[in-house]
DNA sequence: CGGCCTGACC
């Protein structure tokens, strides 16, 4: 019982994000004269070395910065103190090979759009001809190898040939750059410069994406023999990494010793860029990083900024800043992308304010924010609900004259169509093709979602068909969004189209689609259906993560419609699997499977939209404790449970059929973690005093989130305690959500705004409310002429047309002979003159009925059941 | 070898 699962914290949400709202430039003009130099501040009160925590223990390895150059390490490898500008890596035999590397930068640069420059390339003035002759001549093979027939005598060695083939990859002509790299290496005699042509074929097909050439060309060297560098393995790592493909890129670096190769700066570089690009967790990262340290390597910059993007994948800030302190102590000069790296993991770990803080100490450091800085920063205010902090940086992005680029309109496009404030989105729209930057599958994925969400089903079609003429092409972002949207608003027809163009396209479905997919059939109560959906990813590697176990779990006890689609399709591949090994019928069967699999979900599809209503079937107990299996299997894959599984867990209690089910699920689940579910189950069996303590503590948790998870949660435990006949509790809970601002401006003295309760929740602030009522007229204070209570019927309703919240609010003061009555105009809106409600008030039996009581109550809660009933009175 | 934007759960 005691024993409580490190990892289940309610805590490890996605999203925990501030909210205190200020006008920006005010704080800034503020904090800029207060403090002329917040870098000096922070530095001396928060030097933080990467030994110490909140860094992952792992990092024990890591040099303190006053310990740099007395390692054990050094005796190896002599390092210079790393302050010293003249510092240089100690040189391996391969380092001859290919004295320097700036023309990798050089070629990075140039596909960026850079201006172009001439430093640095080791090209002859021949090979800038021969170039301008390949492009304008080299129609075919042919014609191209013709051309460098001409050319051959006068190109000097590899470096003009790499210098044409890293032009020709800029210009995105792998084909031609291919044919120089093959008649370069036909001619080349000596392996070091073979070496070098490889290297530079593999980055440069590695930059344009195509991963599989890079790797063919990468084994094609090494089986002839010049592939074997330190250079050629950082530039497939790289080419992998850039792909996505992390797991490939670290087995190539950890398979280099058995080539008898030792990786260098970039290599360590290039891989820990890779497991920053591929999700991998910080904590193996820095084992990486550890290593390198330990093999005497002198992290630079770009080691530092690779993995402060390792942190801001996770929003690990305490981390990100951890490095960047790492980085001064270390003396490595920070750049523009280490701030702004620095910035989005901050950002990502909803510190908001300390964002800022950093943003605002830039240009001390001489290191001026950017269209990438205001973009982060906007974002991560978008993100947290501070619309209008967003829009001052916006402003003042525009007032320092910094133009906005395709990405920053692609983030101020998002806020306004999740927002569903189409006008303003539009006006985006406009302002962004005036200047010249066309609307990328980004802008377009941000709008079909933005229109789906508010149920504009033809506009979401007509994007669509715009996006296509316009030959942006879908990607698996689109294919996911309209197949939830569609999902959500029960039009499976056309989801299940979707989905067939989206299997045509060719895409890979990921977690988030398969999630999307599982959600529907969840929220269709066809938990079976989802289950094995859930196993048919697995068995594609795609792993499950905590959002998909939450759709799970909130579908136990949900009414299902016919459950269960027959698989009937896939027999005969599974003997087929046992029976054969040679990989390439592998690989059909394995396909046959695919299409087993996709044909099934376009049967559920087909089903869910020929389904009516569906006949109700509740599977009750048992179905229940199935949770507790579930929850087991999370934890068997260290999959976190967060604030949103504890919401779920908490539905499905309300959907339990009886007291002692949901009590026996929490008791259960408090093997997990006792404080969560302790406070829930202790709430629930009415030991009150004994669990509000805990209880402020997880109120306090919750407070961290976004405000949409805390009022969902907020919701979940007062439904089930309403539910259970905890009123009174149900009470206490819904104030304290009222009193750390849970829901926006939910009651006034004329007004109460119930819109985003659930209906529990709103049962118990009803009675709240008008215990407040009761207490102003008691009190001899003029009551409001006229009394609402809002229940979301019409523009405020989160779920269009959905009338449970009214219906059971009505039955609640009918059943307490309220004289409350719908608003002609407007349905979801009770109203009563303040009058009439004042005499009622003052009627005997009133008090008797607004006051709640819990079915079951302990005696130690005498006391301060009193205590919160006169603080309840003085709200 | 480097940074910012779009999707799923309550």
């Amino acid at each position: 019982m005691a024993s409580t699962p490190p990892h289940c914290s309610i805590t490890a949400t996605t999203k925990r994000y501030q909210n205190h709202p200020y006008p920006h430039n005010q704080l800034k003009d503020h904090r800029q004269t207060q403090n002329q130099n917040p870098h000096q501040r922070w530095t001396s009160n928060q030097r933080v070395s990467l030994a110490k925590p909140p860094l992952p223990p792992s990092s024990r390895n890591a040099p303190k910065p006053a310990a740099a150059t007395t390692t054990t390490t050094t005796t190896q490898h002599p390092q210079i103190h790393p302050t010293f500008p003249s510092f240089q890596p100690p040189k391996s035999e391969l380092v001859s090979d290919f004295p320097g590397r700036r023309s990798t930068r050089f070629v990075s640069k140039l596909h960026f759009g850079r201006p172009r420059t001439t430093m640095g390339t080791r090209h002859t003035s021949v090979a800038q001809e021969a170039l301008q002759n390949v492009i304008e001549y080299g129609k075919d093979e042919r014609a191209l190898e013709n051309v460098l027939l001409n050319f051959e005598s006068r190109l000097s060695g590899s470096d003009d040939y790499v210098f044409l083939l890293r032009e020709l990859g800029n210009r995105g002509d792998c084909k031609k750059a291919i044919c120089c790299f093959e008649f370069a290496v036909k001619r080349e005699r000596k392996k070091n410069e073979q070496g070098k042509l490889a290297s530079a074929m593999i980055s440069t097909l590695g930059r344009l994406g195509k991963v599989e050439m890079a790797k063919t060309v990468f084994e094609a060297a090494l089986t002839e023999g010049y592939g074997n560098t330190v250079y050629a393995f950082s530039a497939i790592i790289s080419a992998y990494g850039r792909s996505g493909y992390c797991n490939e890129a670290i087995k190539i670096f950890y398979s280099m010793k058995d080539y008898g190769l030792k990786p260098n700066l970039v290599t360590y570089n290039a891989v820990i860029d890779a497991c920053g690009k591929g999700g991998v967790e910080f904590k193996r990262v820095l084992e990486i990083f550890d290593e390198m340290l330990r093999n005497g390597m002198q992290p630079d910059r770009i080691t530092f900024n690779s993995l402060l993007a390792v942190c801001s994948k996770g929003g690990l800030w305490e981390a990100a800043r951890s490095l960047s302190c790492e980085m001064v102590n270390r003396g490595i000069d920070q750049d523009i992308f280490t701030y702004n790296t620095l910035l989005d993991a901050v950002c990502k770990g909803g510190q908001l304010d300390m964002a800022f803080e950093i943003m605002s100490e830039m240009p001390a450091k001489n290191i001026l924010p950017n269209v990438v800085t205001y973009s982060t920063m906007i974002d991560g205010y978008a993100k947290a609900g501070r619309l209008d902090d967003a829009r001052n940086l916006f402003n003042e992005m525009k007032f320092l004259g910094i133009s906005l680029d395709r990405v920053s309109y692609n983030t101020l496009l998002s806020i306004y169509a999740k927002l569903g404030r189409f006008e303003e989105a539009m006006d985006v729209c406009r302002e962004m093709e005036n200047s010249g930057i066309r609307k990328d599958v980004v802008t377009y994925n941000a709008l079909l979602g933005g229109y789906g969400k508010q149920y504009k089903y033809d506009v979401v079609r007509k994007v669509f068909e715009e996006m296509k003429a316009r030959h942006v092409s879908p990607n698996l972002l689109t294919y996911s969004t309209l197949i939830d949207v569609y999902s959500k608003g029960g039009l499976y027809r056309e989801a299940m189209d979707v989905f067939r163009e989206f299997k045509k396209a060719g895409l890979k479905a990921d977690v988030v689609l398969y999630s999307a997919l599982i959600d529907a059939l969840c929220k269709n109560g066809l938990v079976e259906s989802a289950v094995s959906l859930l196993d048919e990813m697995t068995k594609e590697g795609i792993r499950p993560n905590v959002v998909t176990y939450n759709s799970i779990i909130d579908a136990f006890g949900r009414p299902a419609t016919t459950e269960s689609v027959v698989d009937d399709a896939g027999q005969t591949s599974e003997l087929q699997i046992e029976s054969l090994s040679s990989s390439a019928v592998e690989k059909a069967t394995k396909r046959l499977v695919a299409d087993r699999e996709d044909s099934r979900i376009i049967k559920i599809f087909g089903q869910l939209a020929a389904e009516k209503a569906g006949q109700a079937k509740n599977s009750g107990g048992q179905e229940m404790m199935c949770i507790l299996g579930v929850f087991h299997k999370m934890h068997e894959l260290e999959i976190k449970p967060n604030v949103v599984t504890f919401s779920a867990i908490l539905n499905a209690c309300s959907r339990c059929n009886s007291f002692e089910e949901a009590s026996m699920l929490l008791e259960e689940l408090r093997l997990f973690d006792n404080q969560v579910y302790g406070v829930a189950h202790g709430l629930l069996m009415g030991y009150r005093e004994n669990v509000w303590e805990q209880a402020q503590s997880l109120f306090d948790e919750v407070k961290l989130m976004d405000s949409s998870t805390a009022s969902a949660f907020y919701n979940a435990l007062t439904d089930m305690l309403w539910h259970f006949g905890q009123k009174r509790g149900a009470q206490l809970v819904v104030l304290e959500g009222k009193r750390r601002q849970v829901w926006e401006n939910v009651w006034s003295e004329s007004c109460l705004d119930l819109h985003l309760m659930s209906s529990g929740a709103a049962r118990a602030m009803v009675h709240a409310w008008l215990l407040n009522v009761r207490a102003i007229v008691f009190e001899g204070h003029e009551v409001p002429k006229l009394l609402s209570i809002l229940t979301g019927w019409g523009k405020h309703s989160k779920v269009v047309g959905d009338s449970t919240l009214r219906r059971a609010v009505e039955a609640l003061l009918m059943g307490m002979g309220a004289p409350f009555r719908s608003a002609k105009c407007n349905l979801g809106r009770l109203i009563s003159t303040g009058s009439v409600v004042a005499s009622w008030l003052r009627e005997s039996g009133t008090l008797k009925v607004l006051v709640l009581h819990d079915d079951r109550t302990h005696q130690e809660n005498l006391r301060f059941g009193q205590i919160s009933n006169l603080q309840m009175l003085q709200l």
